[in-house]
DNA sequence: CACCGGTTTATTTTT
DNA sequence: TAAACCGGTG
């Protein structure tokens, strides 16, 4: 027996040593799942003698690949770059560096984010005249994001979002491709058409991994998917891990059904179910259990623990947020007299503009906090800038570069004129700054001159990255460019330059990482960074408490977690009370929430509070009521009421426990959280309902415990 | 072209 | 509340 099959249990031992044919692990929360994935992998290459670059391990965050890697290259000790350990992103963006060409673009080609994206798009909208209103750019984005993963589903839209796709996607594309521009999308897009496009390069990779892992399987798309399924070769060593309740991320595309999907496609495939706990005490687990099993379809499945049955859930409701804020900082205090340390806690909610009341709470108590997942650093402005800058002196012929920074400092060149030169150069499919000297010109005297000068800027900016050492160079283009003087008369400009200067920083680390290459790779890799890795380093401050989203908890363990502002609207969020399929993720946000806490878990609400402004009162949320009263402790205003608990749907069968409920069209019913309500509508597992005029009409569940005939 | 002030709008977001 | 956005004026 060797070490790397220390303190595993039975069915993670299976997990482990079943290292040939497809493999899937449904790994509850807090199961043991990256133990799971990095002993399988240290047993792969020190135990079955797999060569370490044979072995591909995708993740969905770098911070999830990079304690991969470290874990494995500590325990093995091996260096980390030998590891094929990263997200489907960088991955993608490996394989195209070397190949891209095959594509038709060119090798240091750019990654824009989401942001850029948006962008690109809300000009595209002006330059064709839309309706800017009609449409948000941003839900656009999303939507051609959509279309370019699925282009059969245009028929599907309505108009005029139809014909504004049919216009916008192509174009769009057609603007990254000229810019040598690749967006998220693309990274997986492009290798699917690499791999399906040229038989030699996919059988490169087939001999090149011959064992795949992927993490977080049911935050997978079909984009995805598919990706995964082109990469494994015959030998089909496929290992997936996954948990469809902790899906979250259905709004940007998951699909559970992988899941279902990989079953049928693999039907030889080895299940493995880890249900053992190793975090949290069983009235959490019970608790947790009691919300998610009120979700329809799911494998059924039960955790339990070793960790004793611990304490109740305490749930506290004020008249104000105000009550709300003081009693979680109480806690915490009390919490830390009991030997807690700061960063034992956190506290979740279900929108970060939650996080101020409770921001000012803990400055007031004097209570260190930090606040993760604000604006991430490579967000910023002047950062963003700074790449736009680096990657016009890259590439001359990026519009979307020039057009961010070309007045940024000002330099008198505004919209009107970027209007006219870029009408200027689509005449000719030209990039604007090709056309800036053009003898044709039909711009006045005084603009190209000031072109000409920017022109200048960049072309000498250029000779000094290929001239003196990036330290110096990184001086020159805050110097020269005026952004530096600018930043002089900026409130924030101290913090600015600072942060532009830890750009600096990250150059230097990555030109020691690739000494080797020449000054336009490591540029590139730096820029591919910055898009790829957003906030990988945030620094992590000490012994503090942190507050964050549910979203951002995920993969996160604390030994007490405060869930806060439980109310309808709050949380669940208001938009999902009219889609049982919203509802459902967003109970499952509340389970990934409930299985972060070791130890303790808190429960809080108000009677009333600010929102944008105007003061609100919610009913409780829905969840609290979903989870056994033994496992609740109620303190504050709703103490002496009794708390009316609903039970979960049967979900064993639910095939033909259709008739549950058997609701029909008419009937008046009275529904746990909307009151009475009289059905208009029903469908297979639906029911439409219309409530007084306080709730108007919801589509819900038919068999959901909230509704009861009356 | 730049700046001021009124109006509008409001999830989550690993990449 | 707060930030982003638009339209008018200097």
């Amino acid at each position: 027996m060797n070490a790397l099959f220390d303190k595993l249990n039975s069915a993670q031992l299976d997990a482990v040593k079943s290292t040939e044919g497809p493999v899937m692990a449904i790994a509850g929360a807090g199961s043991g799942k990256t133990r799971v994935l990095t002993r399988r992998m240290a047993h792969l290459i020190y135990n079955v003698g797999v060569p370490p670059h044979h072995v591909l391990a995708i993740t969905f965050t770098n911070k999830a690949a990079n304690e991969m890697k470290s874990r494995i290259a500590e325990r093995l000790n091996i260096p980390t770059d030998t590891l094929w350990v990263s997200t489907f992103h960088s991955m993608c963006a490996r394989i195209l560096r070397t190949h891209i060409e095959k594509l038709g673009y060119e090798r240091h080609f750019q990654i824009v984010d989401d942001d850029d994206s948006t962008q690109m798009v809300k000009m595209l909208l002006r330059d064709m005249n839309l309706d800017v209103k009609l449409v948000k750019p941003r839900t656009l984005k999303n939507h051609v994001q959509k279309i370019k993963a699925h282009p059969e589903l245009l028929e599907d839209y309505k108009e005029p979002v139809r014909g504004y796709l049919e216009k916008i996607v192509p174009a769009y594309q057609r603007q990254l491709k000229r810019n040598n521009l690749v967006d998220f999308e693309d990274l997986l897009l492009l290798t699917i058409d690499l791999f399906k496009q040229h038989d030699e390069v996919r059988k490169y990779y087939h001999e090149q991994f011959q064992y795949v892992l992927v993490d977080e399987f049911q935050d997978t798309n079909d984009v995805q998917y598919e990706l995964i399924r082109l990469l494994v070769g015959a030998h089909r060593n496929l290992f997936i891990v996954g948990d469809e309740d902790q899906s979250i991320y259905a709004f940007r595309g998951a699909n559970i059904e992988n899941i279902r999907r990989f079953t049928t496609d693999y039907p030889d495939a080895k299940r493995v179910l880890l249900e053992e706990n190793y975090r949290s005490t069983n009235t959490i687990l019970k608790a947790a259990n009691d919300v998610i099993s009120h979700n329809k379809s799911r494998i059924e499945k039960t955790l339990y623990s070793t960790k004793g049955e611990g304490e109740p859930i305490v749930w506290f409701k004020g008249y104000t947020y105000r009550d709300e804020t003081e009693f979680v900082a109480e806690t915490i205090r009390r919490l830390v007299h009991q030997g807690y340390r700061y960063e034992d806690i956190a506290v979740l909610y279900r929108a970060n503009n939650t996080s101020r009341v409770f921001e000012e709470t803990m400055m007031q108590k004097q209570i260190p906090y930090q606040v993760v997942g604000n604006t991430s650093f490579f967000k910023r402005k002047e950062i963003k800038d700074m790449v736009a800058y680096l990657r016009l002196i890259l590439n001359p012929d990026d519009n979307y570069s020039f057009a961010r920074i070309v007045n940024e400092p000002r330099r008198g060149i505004g919209q009107k004129t970027v209007d006219m030169l870029q009408a200027f150069a689509a005449t000719e499919d030209a990039s604007m700054f090709s056309r800036i000297d053009d003898a044709q010109t039909p711009l006045k005297k005084a603009a190209t001159g000031k072109l000409k000068r920017f022109k200048e800027l960049i072309t000498d900016l250029r000779k000094a990255l290929e001239n003196v050492d990036f330290n110096t160079f990184m001086d020159t283009l805050v110097e020269k460019t005026g952004y530096k003087e600018m930043l002089q008369y900026d409130d924030m400009g101290d913090v600015r330059l600072e942060n532009v200067m830890e750009l600096k920083t990250m150059i230097a680390e990555t030109q020691n990482a690739y000494r080797d290459n020449d000054k336009i790779d490591v540029l590139t890799q730096v820029l591919e960074d910055i898009a790829l890795k957003s906030q990988e380093d945030e620094r992590k401050d000490t012994n503090v408490v942190t507050l964050m989203t549910l979203h951002a908890a995920k993969g996160l363990e604390f030994r007490a977690v405060f869930i806060v502002a439980l109310e309808q609207g709050m949380f669940p969020l208001a938009r999902s009370f009219d889609s049982p399929a919203e509802l459902e993720e967003e109970r499952r946000l509340m389970y990934v929430g409930m299985t972060r806490a070791k130890e303790k878990l808190f429960f809080t609400s108000a009677q009333q509070r600010h929102l944008y402004g105007e003061p609100t009162s919610n009913p409780d949320s829905v969840f609290i009521h979903e989870i056994r009263d033994e496992l609740i402790r109620v303190e504050g205003l709703n103490k002496a009421v009794t708390r009316s608990y609903t039970r979960p749907v049967r979900t064993a069968p639910p095939r033909d426990a259709d008739h549950e409920n058997d609701i029909n069209k008419g009937d008046k019913i009275n529904h746990s959280v909307f009151g009475r309500g009289v059905v208009v509508n029903v469908t297979q597992d639906q029911c439409v309902i219309a409530f007084n005029k306080d709730h108007g009409i919801k589509t819900l569940l038919k068999n959901h415990p909230s509704i009861k005939k009356v």
